[in-house]
DNA sequence: AATGAATGAGGATTCATTCAT
DNA sequence: CATGAATGAATCCTCATTCAT
């Protein structure tokens, strides 16, 4: 029910998925529902959990344990993969539910934030890493390379849904490896 | 009327903002709606034509006449500073009305798809001029640098929303005008 | 207008057709309307005068001046061939009117009785010729006939129209006219 | 709740009944009938199929087994009868929701067309029973007499609701048993 | 724990008619 | 005579949630 909820959510954002949907879909009854999850609110916490689950013990395509540049590399060739075989009608999952977060939902903007932090972070790490190893010079701050990563991923997955087309997204990656790696030391 | 459907878009999106939410902060009756526009998505269509009317005749903050280094960064700096304006409780309305649209509105993601290529173009115009300067190498593709440029801005904003906090946005733009900066010729 | 009017009552019937649309498809303003006829009863009581009008004045494709039996196989035939032309998707126009009166629109009803009776009476007036020709026999009355013919043709028309097949009306005609041709006295 | 439907479908159409005029009048609360119905064309075909059920196990006051002359004038009584009891307001409750049936509505046109079919196919099995008893010549056609009949019942009906006024239907089917007994060969 | 029925508010849209100009 | 803007009730339908069993 959980993956059901997780698929819809995707495609559709979680406004636009009504419960009444998940239940069909994952052939629940209704009041099953509201017995293991309070509300819908809660259904998609526990979607969010399931995902930084996954995410944190590394079993989703987009590894992250990024070690070397070809890692980074395919970091984002996993992303524009995942677009072709969905013909560029989707988004990173944890965004699609985080823009359609009101303000009353702060909790579930929380577990949002966690998942976005953690992103960053194993970026963070390796660009710390490959400075720490002499690969980039010592002006690069790797924090902000991996927000820069990040929100490349971000802004390129979102124009890739909303244009129906990989394009945008498959050039930003490149340009911003490419600067990246005109300011790599190479060994 | 269309400039509060476009204010509510912007905050709630198109889904989560109801007509009838629209004729009570714009105070008009209920029929008065589909007299002017046919439909709800004939109001998002006016929405987006009177943007793009706007955003053509330069009309916006985000100025589009970006003729130097100092103009691209305040380019960016602009979306910075909307978002501490709102509390970084938005995104960038085309975007958030984008993002919303589901496979049967194929007219309004036409619309939508116009004003993003119309963005990328005058990020690519610039690009190229600079390298026709000789400020950029020969091998600097503009297109790519504007693709990356705009995924930047839209994943910054993206990111801004979600989080409720800009300094993701704020370093990854600092981090890609560092990364162009450094492949910049001076002269 | 009235043209307009007629037609699309013909196709959908008084309640499926709004006002708006016959506005839309004739071209004329709104309160145009309100001027010339009170309501859209009084629109609709336009058309059926009209109707009858032509109707007197034998201005229709269903001539009225029936004084042989191939005028009365023809008079059928008419309706059949009629049907074919618009893929058996319509029905007397002025039943398909007449259906769709509720309880307060007696003065509707009243112009539809009319034609009704008026349609019955020109029948009528044939069967009597034809008997006072000594074609009939004494015990024939054709008040009888003549509402059988226009039951057959009412009921042939409508079966037509839901069934989207004409066969049914062409079977009941044919077997009217035989019948009636069985109690025909040649001379 | 599908016979509260029923009636108002048959006093004024499945146009002019509304979802609301069902629910206010069967007492039920609005969800309630998208629960059990998926929409206003689902209970329709409910309808359809509930009085095809009563047709079809001979439950309707119309019966079915029509096996002698004096059945068949029974078969016509029954109409008659009925309108004497509703002040001729009303017609076929199938052909009153048949004629309402846009073109979109192909499902429900079907059902419907079953419910004519088979009663064509009853009256066609009367007729070609008596033929094979010698009551009938050889040259009757037992599927031509047998839409005959219909087409008289429902033009009958069908003109007696809009006229409120049965004499015309009554003649009708008078002089179509008057003219088939004038072939009946008496044994 | 599990079931389906119930609730009631809100969603987009259309209607016949009237009013101010 | 003519115009288009306004009105308000009604249309079909969906939603998240709860209740009785």
């Amino acid at each position: 029910m959980i993956q059901v909820a997780f698929d819809l959510f995707h495609q559709k954002g979680i406004i636009a998925t009504s419960v009444d949907e998940i239940l069909d879909t994952s052939g629940t009854g209704k009041s099953q529902f509201y017995y293991y999850f309070k509300s819908k609110d809660g259904l998609i916490h526990e979607v969010l959990k399931y995902f930084y689950e996954h995410l944190k013990t590394n079993q989703l395509p987009s590894k992250i344990d990024i070690e070397t540049w070809k890692d980074l590399e395919n970091w984002f060739e996993v992303f524009l993969d995942f677009q072709k075989g969905v013909q560029c009608e989707r988004s990173c999952p944890i965004a699609t539910i985080g823009i359609d977060l009101q303000n009353g939902q702060e909790l579930l903007r929380q577990d949002v934030r966690i998942i976005f932090e953690f992103t960053r972070h194993f970026l963070t790490k390796f660009f710390a890493a490959m400075k720490a190893k002499g690969e980039l010079p010592k002006s690069a701050d790797p924090e902000a390379l991996a927000s820069l990563c990040f929100s490349v991923q971000q802004g390129g997955m979102l124009i890739t849904k909303i244009e129906r087309d990989e394009s945008a997204f498959r050039q930003a990656a490149r340009a911003a490896l490419d600067l990246i790696y005109s300011i790599r030391i190479k060994k």
